[in-house]
DNA sequence: CGACTTCTTGAGGAGACTCAAGGGTGGTGG
DNA sequence: CCACCACCCTTGAGTCTCCTCAAGAAGTCG
């Protein structure tokens, strides 16, 4: 299990001995993803349940007619899969957009980790309800602000979470899509993302070569997405021992 | 404990005698709100913990300049507050759009629900994964389609739930919103809100007259919506016994 | 009945879309 | 090492959805 994964889990609190060996146990096996290549599809019929060790992967819905929505960019140290768990299909499409690994992670085990370590399922649970806020956020931000306050909003998260495992990476980072990928999950088109990303690097607010992205600004990038910065509870004291 | 909050539970799986006593033995205490005051407010300090027994409670996040986005429209069965309690301050702002009973949830006697129920803590997990869910329809909604197809959507998934707790409304049900609420729920404008109705009246799609809504033909309002129906898991055998 | 909220409708405008063409950029193979 | 190719990004013109602002109609409640 790696570090980047244990570190969602001890935002919220300390783990004791037992709980890293629990967590460690979780994962059997491993599956290797080529970019491009799908981790699973919407509709399909069991969803596989994954830790992505290494890589990038999103995960997205499409309509009829060619549209499609970029839900959520997963990093590594995130779960795959856990929202299909409620269902009978897969409720969205997740494709690599770098090689990826993943850990595969069994149902059972899962099952199994909510008996035997409940500190930990409560761990899990908030990282849950933490992926909810994220939504809530991306949600509002798509709803109800322009192209820009969604542009600044979804790089100023996803830089946040990067610097969550590598507090070294400054202003800087590599983000491994397209700018066709950066609209949908912006909800425009790419054309108007060009637009868009004309005026930020006008406003020296950024810049973006290639699948190179600096934010020059990010305090009048946070000032221009209208979200509060959200901070963890880095203590819940509610939590079984 | 009512019978709609419980049917959130078993609607992934059996519950034993004992969990169906641990889960009464969750909430204590009452609290009573009025119509358009607010359960909590974002930014706010603790989150509270509530269920959800009686009326409806609308969550939003609001930004500068005044817009504000409604994230989700809670019915009796749900949980308030979970996605907060991961964060240091409220992440939304919960609004009684009726008049309210919520039923008390200390945090502590979550965290003895993961120690004492592991099943009854993994069947809370799948409900936050089918909220994850219900996000991100509604994400992909917003950020992929015009304002039909988001209302055709936003008034089936409420319908669907309605439909849950009382499988005898048909196709109509009562609507404590306004269309200014509508409008900030589907990320448009009131005006805008009331043309699209326009057309849904005449396309015979729709009545909606003040609080009162009949879905005249639900087929071709999912086929607009472009979202396919979710179905949950019914039996998840890996829970914990 | 009167004040208020909510809904409807109009006119004008802005943000974002579509379609299309041109120019980079990186990769691949000769 | 260079040429070619595929993919990606940029930019333009025209259009449409949706917004803003505003006024009037309709419904609701005291």
């Amino acid at each position: 299990m790696q570090a980047t994964a244990v570190c969602r889990f001890t935002a919220f609190a300390a783990m004791g001995e037992g709980d890293f060996a629990a967590l460690g146990r979780l994962a059997h096996g491993r599956r290797r993803v080529a970019r491009g290549e799908f981790v699973c599809h919407e509709g399909d019929r069991p969803a596989g349940l994954y830790l992505l060790l290494k890589g990038w992967t999103a995960s997205s819905l499409s309509f009829a007619g060619g549209s499609r929505q970029l839900l959520k960019i997963h990093l590594p140290g995130d779960m795959l899969g856990l929202p299909s768990l409620a269902l009978r299909h897969c409720a969205d499409s997740i494709v690599a957009l770098t090689e990826v690994d993943l850990a595969i992670v069994a149902r059972r085990d899962l099952g199994a980790l909510f008996e035997r370590s409940p500190r930990l399922a409560a761990l899990l649970f908030l990282i849950a309800q933490e992926e909810r806020v994220a939504a809530m956020d991306r949600l509002a931000s798509v709803g109800a602000t322009d192209a820009a306050r969604r542009l600044a909003a979804m790089l100023l998260h996803i830089h946040a979470r990067l610097q969550r495992s590598d507090d070294t990476i400054g202003d800087a980072f590599d983000l491994p899509l397209t700018q066709e990928d950066v609209a949908a999950l912006v909800g425009i088109t790419p054309a108007h993302l060009s637009r868009v990303l004309l005026k930020f690097r006008a406003a020296r607010l950024l810049t973006w070569t290639r699948h190179r992205v600096a934010l020059l600004d990010r305090a009048r990038l946070a000032a221009l997405s209208g979200l509060p910065v959200r901070e963890l509870d880095r203590d819940a004291d509610w939590l079984p021992a």
